[in-house]
DNA sequence: CACCAGGCAAGTA
DNA sequence: TACTTGCATGGT
């Protein structure tokens, strides 16, 4: 753990900004998707691209009548890439999408739930041995997708505790995910919420050339940071 | 026109 | 370890 501004008050500023933010947007109920295989194709999908656009791609699995892991597993790579087209960087996602089919059907029948049995950090660090799956891939699958209790760190978290000095840009992934984790409560469900919040926030407060104005996390006339 | 979006892998030094 | 680059569509 590298070193924390303000160590002893970092659980309390976390669930201050927890509170704010919360206060601010509500339950957002985030990371839609009917069953635990479609949240997963989401988090590829997503890599580097708006939601807007994977909502397109998905819905041309659905429409194709092809989303199921069976299924997009069987169907041709071309046909694939041509549907999830509008996520952009199609090529490189078919070929991903297609490494994690492979990792689910070669180790759980292709089914979800089976996989989801696995113990949380065992199964983290098999999904990252997964060409195309990387640190927040993973996370997002085991916490939105199988519910597991893994706290999902983003640009956005990093960009926001940044300006907040809570940590600085040396931080990596796993400094930033083990601080969250050990200064919130343990549940998944203030996970999901937490790291939705943020993102909702950076969407529209902390993006470059954007003010600060309106932000749940700013206080004060000159948006002396939380 | 520029810049960004719910990243990742591979290459370079 | 610490950058840099390619990947590609669609919105603002």
């Amino acid at each position: 753990m590298r070193s924390v501004v303000n160590s002893e008050s970092v659980g309390k500023r976390l669930m201050a900004a927890y509170e704010a933010m919360n206060d601010h947007f509500g339950n957002l109920s985030w990371w839609p998707g009917e069953t635990a295989f479609e949240i997963a194709l989401g988090a590829i999908l997503t890599q580097n691209t708006n939601w807007k656009n994977v909502t397109r791609a998905i819905e041309n699995i659905r429409n194709a009548g092809i989303l199921q892991s069976e299924l997009l597993y069987k169907a041709d790579k071309d046909y694939v890439a041509e549907l999830i087209r509008p996520a952009g960087f199609f090529n490189v996602k078919t070929t991903r999408l297609r490494a994690f089919l492979e990792y689910l059907h070669g180790n759980y029948g292709g089914d979800m739930d089976e996989m989801s049995k696995e113990e949380t950090w065992k199964l983290r660090k098999s999904l990252l041995s997964v060409k195309g799956i990387g640190e927040e891939t993973a996370d997002s699958i085991l916490l939105y997708g199988c519910r597991k209790k893994v706290f999902v760190v983003d640009a956005y978290t990093r960009r926001i505790f940044t300006r907040h000095n809570i940590i600085d840009n040396k931080w990596t992934y796993h400094d930033i995910q083990r601080l969250c984790m050990d200064n919130l409560p343990s549940d998944s469900e203030i996970y999901n919420q937490y790291h939705a919040l943020i993102v909702e926030t950076g969407k529209q407060y902390c993006r470059k050339k954007q003010q600060c104005t309106g932000c749940p996390l700013a206080r004060g006339e000159n948006n002396e940071l939380l």
